[in-house]
DNA sequence: ACATAATCATTACAACTCAGAACGATTGTC
DNA sequence: GACAATCGTTCTGAGTTGTAATGATTATGT
């Protein structure tokens, strides 16, 4: 009886704070997994779904929204752009910068990306029903935005 | 009009395991800023927290639980060692093993952190109401606990 | 009982990652 | 037309990480 006199709502460990990292780590590290077959990791797969939605960004917007230095943005850029799955194009308004864009071959990879992450998502939620999977992803949007996180791409990201 | 063609559910950026990642990076880095005015590390926290919770287990034990090799964890806990938060003791039955305890000073540096993450958990669930908060804790159990995560010390820690 | 294998804590070490400084090319400013 | 700022890139040093080797102790097998 010495542990059950708890003054206020639940302790640091079952709060929904802690839940939040622990179950925020684990999901990325499943997602990390399950991209792991496409040869692909959470930071490549982000630049992709970035150069999707706006392509012809310049290398440092893009290093800047995916929270890594300029430095190490050149390195993982030549990976992609071995593979063929990323382009770099001189922009003719400004020589210095390089546009990038997806080719073919990478919007082909982002299509099976697409599937990956739906898989993701019913695999995390299993424990949910339709209803409630649709009410925890309200909140969560709420709590992020109050937050004042942007919608989109994070920093979070981990390099394996 | 372009971008309102979805034949399925939320995509990947808006998903609930997208917004988990998000959301769990965000509270952890968020944590660990708070911390840092007890100079605290997210890890140290944790080993502060299973001592008390289960004092007089082995370093590898301990280790282990945290997800870090055991000769990680040596210059770990000399650090607290040093700082008198925890105490090494011989094990007399097997003197090989050394049994980790709280001191008094980490006792009550607990009881601080206690306060901030309880501020900590406020902070992070500030845009839901009373009501909405138990629901989403829940929830998250729930998830957790299908996903086959132990209650506790979860090994997604950041060092920083 | 005695040799051998296994375990714990620790040390030593090598590989890797990361961020910031420095650099050439190009562009904006005044 | 000089000077500062920006972009991509390279270089370098610090910091971090896991693995292998070590010494002490304990378990196992015969």
């Amino acid at each position: 009886m010495s542990t059950d006199r708890r003054p206020e709502g639940p302790p640091a460990q079952g709060g929904a704070a802690f839940l939040l990292a622990q179950l925020g780590s684990h999901a990325a590290r499943l997602f990390a997994d399950r991209i792991a077959t496409l040869d692909l990791t959470p930071p490549q797969a982000g630049l992709l779904r970035m150069l999707a939605a706006s392509p012809g960004r310049s290398q440092r917007e893009l290093a800047d929204d995916l929270g890594m230095p300029p430095s190490r943005f050149v390195p993982f850029a030549d990976e992609l752009e071995g593979r063929g799955l990323i382009e770099r194009r001189k922009n003719p308004n400004d020589r210095r910068s390089h546009a990038l864009y997806l080719t073919e071959k990478g919007s082909g990879l982002l299509a099976e990306l697409r599937e990956v992450g739906m898989a993701h998502e019913r695999d995390i939620c299993a424990a949910l029903s339709a209803d409630e999977h649709r009410e925890l992803v309200a909140m969560l949007r709420r709590v992020a935005e109050q937050q004042g996180l942007t919608l989109g791409v994070h920093p979070g990201y981990r390099s394996a």
